[in-house]
DNA sequence: AGGAAAGTTCAGTCAAGAGTGAACGTTCAT
DNA sequence: ATGAACGTTCACTCTTGACTGAACTTTCCT
């Protein structure tokens, strides 16, 4: 059995981690709660086991997982004779994290491209403004892809 | 008189700027488009010119113009002689992003810091985790203010 | 193949949050 | 000091997005 996960004050601190670590990942709050849970279990967990910890719908549980899936920090198996998915928070999450930032700061890049781009005969001000918002996220998904790599050597 | 913001293809980017950033930011839209329209403004702006660019009301403005000044990404003048305050997109505006970002995981590691207090006797698995955890913010804290210091010294 | 269990999808409900506008407080030139 | 211009606050409306549950699809054991 998997380790109850909403007894007592760990209720809070789920609430908690949820809320914050589902905003900090543009999730929705249950998505951040199973997380924490995922977190916080000793064994795999079955979509049943997450449903009964979290009070939720299968339909909401179907697309945390998938979120949380594909964000990297969580896994899913199907153990050999089983019917049913087991999922469990991944040993390199944090990495999953990360890549989730890379990602998030690149898209912005990408904008700031375009807006570049485009602005040839724009006044000296604009050009200059738009010209220091691509050289701000130039840098940090160049700083942030050193990070990642950093993060993952020191493991 | 200000740059009429809201001109043809302007709009677009604008609004694209304003959701992005401010998702970013975890500000509503509106203070986003906000940002981008003074961004990308030759001169400052009174309210009254914020409201006519993006069709606003006062007391929406009034939010907005809070929470950019805040953020550090704008600035809030009153030119001497004249009632109203003028806003201007600020030159160190993106160190103010990077330092909200920095402020945001350091109330991640805070979190962190908390739960791990209390996972003294907790089994094994779980423990580990909450370190990790702590680990991965303690390690992102730093390096988010390096970053910083990098960015600033780099101007 | 058949069928039961597991998982996904989607229309609908409900709650949270964004934006409005009127009432209120503040500031500053006279 | 006065009052007109400016800015802020707050109760309300409307929009957006989270969550539910029932219908549907897929999987896999026999």
């Amino acid at each position: 059995m998997p380790t109850p996960a909403r007894d007592g004050d760990q209720s809070a601190l789920i609430d908690d981690f949820g809320l914050h670590i589902g905003r900090a990942m543009g999730w929705p709050p249950m998505a951040g709660r199973a997380a924490a849970v995922l977190m916080l279990s000793e064994a795999p967990m079955t979509m049943a086991d997450l449903r009964g910890a979290l009070e939720a719908s299968k339909g909401s549980m179907s697309e945390m997982t998938r979120l949380l899936v594909e964000s990297g920090t969580v896994g899913r198996f199907k153990p050999p004779g089983s019917r049913q998915y087991v999922y469990e928070w991944r040993d390199d999450a944090w990495a999953g994290c990360l890549q989730h930032q890379l990602d998030a700061t690149t898209g912005l890049l990408a904008l700031a491209e375009r807006a570049h781009a485009r602005a040839a005969g724009l006044p000296g001000r604009q050009r200059e403004r738009l010209r220091e918002m691509h050289e701000y996220y130039t840098f940090m998904v160049r700083s942030l892809e050193a990070l990642l790599d950093q993060y993952k050597a020191s493991r």
